[in-house]
RNA sequence: GGUCGCGUGGCCGAGCGGCUAGGCAGAGGUCUGCAAAACCUUUUACAGCGGUUCGAAUCCGCUCGCGACCUCCA
């Protein structure tokens, strides 16, 4: 018997057992990056967090939507009211257009998402394709009386929002700390409290990206696409939201605030945070210049790695950890999850090779069986603790000291129950491949086993082997592999039938 | 300063009051032409000080150290 599956909800603070609003259905929206940069190991990691709990609730036999923006306008590089969007301060920077900026840092993104095998969401929608719902939202708010209007631009009201709501409680702020704190900014003449947000923004002069709207010709608040296209696609309250831990306070908050004012239901029922990643135990971040990108670690390519390492390799030290904690990267925590990622796929090679047979003479093992069905709960058991994949594989490893066990003959098939066995192959197979995302990086250095065989076949023909020959010859052409004995040496190509 | 979190053996990292986490590294053994892998056994722990309890890494208090957010950040 397992645990039902409980996340951690940082909204009650407390795990709590999932129940969707509509199941079979489950809709999940997970903050995507703003496409002014190439994302880093540490944005990197988030995005793998959501994929095992995309992946796990698949598992589960839900069917998910989800929904992971791309945040193309109104992230402002700061708070001020003359702030630069950073795509725009990219585009100016770069001389490129904002949405050359976009495509590039969006391709960039999609390329590192699959070659980590991070399924691709449902729906992957950007602000700027949703300016005419983000228009709208603002409307609402202001006739909700939740939002005004200064000099073009509008901003919401946290002192009134606050009045029937409780502002703070995702990140667990306390309103009038908030309202008396920090007035002293500049520049903040716009707003009647600090912590208002803009909901959307008069462009100054310089300012490329600009849309027209009832207020001016401007641009939306960050805050605001995630409400707006969580609410499109997934309702006006929805399953799970997610994001990175520094999302937390104000975004989200945010988020929290607009939904609410402007629908009047709580946005989401699960809210979800994944800790940062640390280099040297300090977040990981552009700003302090200790971001390694996937494309330097792949390369080895970064004064802080003594090596390369492999796709998978990262992300089996991401599984390693839970993802509510933070996590070092260092050479020797990665040089440990190269090992243990080849470990874990030299068993998935074994066990695919398996196959159940009986034999009346050898008597079945009810401890070991007993044993192998605890394992398979334990590996259940720590997926249902809020995705605790560092349990998980820690049973797929005591599983695979069973699998080895029996591809050595120490412990024979037959002595397993049928459905024992079957459900310790599905288990580890399925975990490693479909829920954590495995896959096995096969060497890449073909041509030089093929340049091992032609040594072999060379061989055969001076030794007069014509049987060997034309069986090595056979097996290469299977390959799609054709072997030319030259008149003065041996060369293969591509077989083209 | 405010809010929150963390401190586990050589390293990474689970753990949510009693029951072997796991991986990497180290030691011994089995296997083996050599090697590797695998398997078996095994050495190192819970920041410090108090308290609660029959029993605490696990709960409470204090101290020390570290970090995140409070301003853009996954």
């Amino acid at each position: 018997m397992q645990p039902p599956f409980k996340i951690y909800n940082t909204l009650t603070r407390k795990k709590e057992v999932f129940k969707p609003i509509n199941p079979p259905l489950v809709g999940m929206y997970v903050c995507g990056p703003t496409v002014y940069n190439y994302v880093h190991l540490g944005n990197v990691r988030t995005f793998t967090g959501f994929d095992i709990l995309y992946r796990y609730l698949l598992h589960l036999g839900y069917k998910v939507r989800y929904v992971r923006n791309i945040t193309d306008v109104g992230h402002l590089v700061d708070d001020a009211d003359d702030g630069e969007d950073k795509i725009g301060k990219k585009a100016k920077l770069d001389n490129l257009e904002p949405m050359e900026v976009v495509q590039k840092y969006t391709n960039d993104f999609h390329d590192v998402m699959n070659i980590l095998n991070n399924k691709a969401p449902s729906i992957e929608p950007s602000a700027t394709g949703h300016m005419i719902e983000q228009i709208k939202m603002i409307e609402d708010l202001l006739e909700k009386g939740f939002a005004y209007e200064t000099n073009g631009s509008v901003y919401f009201d946290v002192r009134k929002y606050s009045e029937s709501h409780e502002y703070g409680k995702l990140s667990g702020r306390n309103i009038d700390e908030l309202l008396s704190g920090q007035r002293e900014l500049d520049g903040q003449d716009e707003k009647r409290e600090n912590i208002d947000f803009a909901l959307w923004k008069k462009a100054t002069k310089g300012h490329i990206m600009r849309w027209p709207s009832p207020w001016s010709d401007g641009f939306p608040g960050w805050h605001l696409e995630c409400s707006v296209m969580g609410q499109k696609y997934l309702g006006k309250t929805f399953d799970i939201h997610g994001g990175g831990m520094d999302l937390k306070f104000p975004h989200h908050e945010c988020e929290v605030a607009q939904g609410t004012a402007c629908n009047d239901v709580e946005p989401v029922n699960y809210w979800m945070h994944a800790n940062m990643l640390t280099v040297n135990g300090q977040k990981m971040s552009k700003s302090l210049n200790n971001s390694i990108l996937p494309n330097e670690l792949f390369s080895g390519n970064n004064p802080l790695l003594d090596q390369a390492y492999s796709p998978m390799t990262l992300r089996f030290a991401f599984m390693q950890a839970h993802y509510r904690s933070t996590m070092d990267i260092s050479n020797e925590a990665l040089k440990a999850a190269s090992k243990g990622y080849r470990k874990m796929i030299n068993g998935l090679r074994l066990v695919k090779g398996l196959s159940y047979s009986e034999d009346s003479a050898i008597e079945k093992d009810a401890k070991l069986n007993k044993q192998i069905l605890s394992i398979i709960d334990s590996v259940y058991r720590g997926m249902n603790d809020d995705l605790n994949t560092a349990v998980a594989i820690a049973g797929l490893f005591n599983l695979l000291k069973k699998i080895n066990g029996i591809h050595l003959g120490q412990i024979k098939i037959p002595a397993l129950e049928k459905e024992v066995f079957d459900k310790m192959v599905n288990t580890y197979i399925s975990f490693v491949e479909d829920v954590l995302g495995f896959i096995e990086e096969k060497p890449q250095n073909l041509e030089s086993a093929i340049e091992i065989v032609l040594q072999d076949y060379k061989e055969a023909k001076e030794a007069k082997d014509y049987d060997k020959v034309d069986l090595i010859r056979g097996q290469l052409k299977v390959m799609g592999i054709s072997v030319k004995d030259m008149k003065d040496r041996i060369e293969w190509a591509y077989d083209e039938q």
